[in-house]
DNA sequence: CAGCGTCAAGTCACA
DNA sequence: TGTGACTTGACGCTG
């Protein structure tokens, strides 16, 4: 039997004011005079960011969730060329402290998904030095959140630049420039325009990084396979981590926007992958990613509640029986 | 207060 | 060749 744990992503459509991902541009951050003030500033929306994390937590915690993606935007400007002398982390390490205490006190699985700036097989060497840039700054604050930064930050393949095969083969060989510390980071998710389910398990099964298969990208980019001739290798790219299996969730926003991500989940759809997986692992932590966040996931819950196959066990877990 | 243009970064699709 | 979409939007000016 599997446990079926529920997260989301990043912002609350319940809690008021408390955005994660606040921000200041560079070209604002240019425009003021004073550039000190201008990065106290900084730090004051950053120290605001996972302040806010924190009540996120929290409210996570009243409704039993444990399982949540953070936002990635924490520290604005973090990774900018400009701003390479700032010391953002002293200014905010005992925020990230608090937050990653609490995170640990209540048992929970915190990550990251860094966005499409990170590009470990771009031919061109400063994208590539930028990404292990962006990368980095996700390692320090896990670090600094006393979190073991193993399997906690998620990514795609990369681009395609005209020729698949030469580029799955450039991440591998850009791999080995990675350090030690951030390959351990990482994990890879299947993306809904380049590289299926199938591309992704060839890297990881040869470089040794768990798979995070997102089911939706599957349907919208899957070159005629099935994921379920697959599962038992996702499974197995996770049989070093120290965290269950990880999957995303997502249902499309319509046939005309397929790749886009719709309100809420199809309930349907959900089940079929519950079904079909349950009794593979002990547990799969299914991350919900929908426009309306938790709002989302508490539909979902309630939708599985009507279900007579479903025993909820906390208020955003499962099981299915037959 | 709503609406909308703008904002660090990369790649791809489509005009 | 240029623009929008991707997505974790958010800011700040305008009417």
């Amino acid at each position: 039997m599997t446990l079926f744990r529920l997260g989301y992503v990043a912002m609350s459509v319940n809690l008021q004011d408390a955005s994660p991902s606040q921000t200041m541009t560079y070209k604002k951050f240019k425009q003021l005079l004073d550039q000190e003030a201008a990065v106290r500033k900084l730090e004051r929306i950053a120290k605001s960011n996972i302040h806010n994390c924190l009540r996120l937590l929290k409210h996570n915690k009243a409704h039993e969730i444990n399982f949540f993606r953070l936002s990635s935007r924490l520290v604005p400007l973090a990774t900018h060329e400009d701003l390479k002398e700032w010391d953002y982390l002293s200014a905010i390490k005992d925020d990230l402290m608090e937050l990653g205490s609490f995170s640990k006190v209540n048992g929970m699985r915190l990550d990251f998904h860094p966005d499409h700036f990170v590009v470990l097989n771009a031919p061109r060497k400063e994208v590539f030095k930028t990404s292990l840039k962006v990368l980095k700054y996700h390692y320090l604050l896990l670090q600094y959140m006393g979190i073991d930064p193993t399997h906690r930050c998620v990514f795609h393949l990369g681009g395609r630049y005209q020729d698949k095969e030469k580029s799955i083969e450039r991440f591998i060989d850009n791999w080995s420039l990675v350090p030690q510390g951030i390959q351990k980071m990482v994990m890879i998710e299947n993306d809904d325009t380049s590289y299926t389910l199938e591309n992704c398990l060839y890297v990881c099964e040869k470089l040794n990084i768990p798979l995070v298969f997102d089911i939706h990208h599957h349907l919208a980019n899957h070159n005629e396979e099935s994921w379920e001739m697959h599962w038992e290798r996702v499974v197995n790219t996770w049989s070093h981590s120290p965290l269950p299996v990880k999957m995303h969730i997502s249902s499309p926003k319509s046939n005309d926007e397929f790749k886009s991500h719709a309100d809420f989940i199809d309930v349907d759809l959900f089940l079929d992958f519950v079904k079909k997986t349950n009794g593979s692992i002990e547990q799969i932590d299914c991350m919900i990613e929908a426009k309306k966040k938790d709002g989302a996931l508490f539909k979902l819950v309630e939708e599985l509640r009507e279900h007579p196959n479903i025993v909820m066990q906390t208020e955003s877990s499962f099981t299915w029986k037959e």
